[in-house]
DNA sequence: TAGGATTTGTGCGTATGTATT
DNA sequence: TAATACATACGCACAAATCCT
């Protein structure tokens, strides 16, 4: 109750969500290939970027680490780890599955606030289409994925699924451009997707949203293996 | 090939061994109960006795909280995180699910080393049944569990499974205990359960080996259930 | 081949927060 | 209520490892 009970805590919060905070932008960074596969990153720079010292960011780091995004080397440096295609693999098979989860397990019915939100990125994918850069695609279906995972209360649930997208966009991205795949396409399918996702929804099928996301990650890789043969 | 080449890579490489033995044997006790939920673990305690000092074992106890086992309190400690019946319960279901791909998803077939190392297993979990402790029960389940783990070769399959496993198996052990289950039961069922698997096994139907342990999961959860009301 | 520059890993003193007396 | 004890969080200096000249 007193003021230095209030800032204490307060600080105390602070002190988690700055890491979380941390965590969450670098983890941005990397998927949006601000920093590609390969870069290295330098602890001082970001911990002089982010206002701390190197001790909190490595703990950062050592977060990215276990999450398979970065891999610490002693004497070289702070790698992001780059594509590995039989990982990849069985990353997308096992995303495949536990999208579908997402409609069986714990499926929580959209509020209002949801659909509205949906409508307005359906909106701006629309939008998107024809200008859209892969950055800026990339980073609309992170907040698609993000809206999306909503539909599942199933809490451990959403973690692996979060984990598992972080670790196979980059990848996809990457290889996608190499593969010169037409990313115009992709956008006209993902909005396709996205109304598909809408009407399941007016419908109150939460099973069905599932199933529409399975096909189109499916589908997504099938294109993109086809695009590297 | 130089001398000092080799040397660089030995220690390299020990320095990470030395992580993952402290991640797994704190990870162990936790499972088994040595450190009950609730628990405090003393990062200088901890240091000393693995012959090391704070900051590695602090990367360690991080990791473990990343995985929800323990949970770090600024000016109180590390404690072992306790029973959350809400989140056990999104857990298990999950297992259930995840358990079942392990048929489906990069399915490896047995050699017959696994197939020996099997029969000992249930041969022990024979002499196990009439004088075994809750302890030696834990034990036995998680040698069996990283046994069976190599069914699947879905690597990221393999790391969700494994957090799942440790995350509720000790809850599971601490409720069972309070609930007074019949653990002799327990380990009879069990026993049965290795019997049925290796049945399987001999048919080469890993998918059948696979909802073998998905339908021993829900039992067992339903099991603590009926006696929790 | 050797040495210096750079990077991550380690150890420890200090700051900050909490609980108890 | 205040002070003391004790825990984690932080920052810095140094060790160890790698790479490049």
């Amino acid at each position: 109750m007193t003021s230095s009970t209030a800032t204490s805590s307060d600080v105390a919060g602070s002190v988690r969500d700055r890491h979380d905070a941390m965590h969450a932008e670098i983890r941005r960074r990397i998927c949006l290939l601000d920093y590609p596969p390969g870069q290295r990153l330098s602890e001082v720079s970001l911990a002089e970027e982010f206002g701390t010292s190197r001790t909190p960011m490595r703990r950062v780091l050592a977060r990215l680490e276990d999450e398979g995004l970065v891999q610490s080397l002693h004497g070289v440096g702070t790698l992001v780890t780059d594509a590995d295609i039989a990982a990849l693999e069985q990353e997308y098979h096992l995303r495949l599955e536990l999208t579908e989860l997402t409609g069986r397990l714990d499926p929580v019915m959209p509020d209002g606030a949801f659909i509205t939100e949906l409508d307005r990125l359906i909106t701006r994918g629309a939008d998107m289409i024809e200008a859209g850069t892969p950055r800026e695609f990339t980073a609309f279906d992170m907040e698609v994925f993000q809206l999306l995972l909503q539909l599942t209360g199933n809490l451990p649930l959403r973690d692996v699924l979060e984990r598992l997208y972080y670790k196979t966009k980059r990848i996809w991205l990457t290889a996608a451009i190499e593969a010169q795949l037409d990313l115009h396409q992709e956008f006209r399918i993902f909005h396709h997707e996205l109304e598909a996702i809408r009407i399941a929804l007016q419908s109150g099928d939460l099973d069905a949203v599932a199933h529409i996301q399975r096909a189109h990650i499916s589908m997504s890789f099938q294109r993109l293996r086809k695009k590297r043969d």
